[in-house]
DNA sequence: TATTTAATGTTATATTATTACATAGTGTTA
DNA sequence: TAACACTATGTAATAATATAACATTAAATA
């Protein structure tokens, strides 16, 4: 059985945020810019925020603690997930490369770990940034 | 010219106990168990952290914002770290693959970013935590 | 309907991290 | 030595990120 597709009032209203603003947002900015939508709480944006990544449709950037939409087709529910950020800019986007996740997903580990998820962040100065 | 290596007062004391306790450990956790060494305030464990990860004794778990002891002869200066995390125990451990690390050393954006970093993070469970 | 599961609302609080400013040590060089 | 730069330190206050606890409501399902 299928995690629910259909979101909750409050879930929608973040990821409809989220997607719009298209970059990395942060919980307590987008609190700031839903709060005329009626978000008054930091829990009810970290209560939506946690099952939008659960079901896939959004992706934490955990070396900025911030949130962006998945540019991927939900990412098998955000179980493989792989970005470039700029360190200049903060630029991040969504990596779709598919020898580097079928290589990742079936990478073995020595002392036999089983793997269910990974994240990978790349770190580096994007094309604009680099000519600057 | 490299980084100095010498290491101060403060960051003696934070990599000591970082490498004795083994195990992912959080800044304020620190802080408290090391209190008795004269460490009083958080910006003091933070500046030595930030400098510790800088030049590669310590990473930082992203996905935990916990900090463990570098166990791979101090990963290039932190550039390239790649982690195993067991969601049920919670336990870390640093992965030493050659091949992984040449793989994603090399990797190359579509969008012809240049990358001088990544961080890797795998989540599972570990051996003992999938026969309970 | 009765039950249970998911979502919401609200307040308070915990945890993680930084700003700002003052001071002290260390090495370089004029 | 004196002036300077650079690194590290000390301290207080506060910002930013995230969760606990508890009450209520809505939706799904048996
Ligand atoms: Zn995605
Ligand atoms: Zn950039
Ligand atoms: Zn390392
Ligand atoms: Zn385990």
């Amino acid at each position: 059985m299928l995690k629910q597709e259909t979101l909750s009032k409050n879930q929608k209203i973040i990821l409809d945020y989220i997607e719009k603003v298209n970059e990395p947002t942060k919980a307590y900015s987008i609190l700031h810019n839903v709060q005329k939508k009626g978000i008054k709480a930091p829990l009810q944006v970290y209560r939506a925020l946690d099952r939008l990544v659960e079901i896939g449709k959004i992706h934490k950037i955990e070396s900025r603690n911030a949130f962006v939409a998945c540019k991927n087709s939900s990412c098998q529910l955000s179980k493989a997930t792989a970005f470039s950020i700029c360190e200049s800019c903060e630029e991040v986007s969504e990596i779709s490369d598919n020898k580097l996740s079928k290589y990742l997903k079936s990478f073995q580990d020595k002392a036999g770990m089983k793997f269910k998820k990974y994240n990978l962040e790349f770190f580096g100065l994007c094309k604009k940034c680099s000519i600057k």
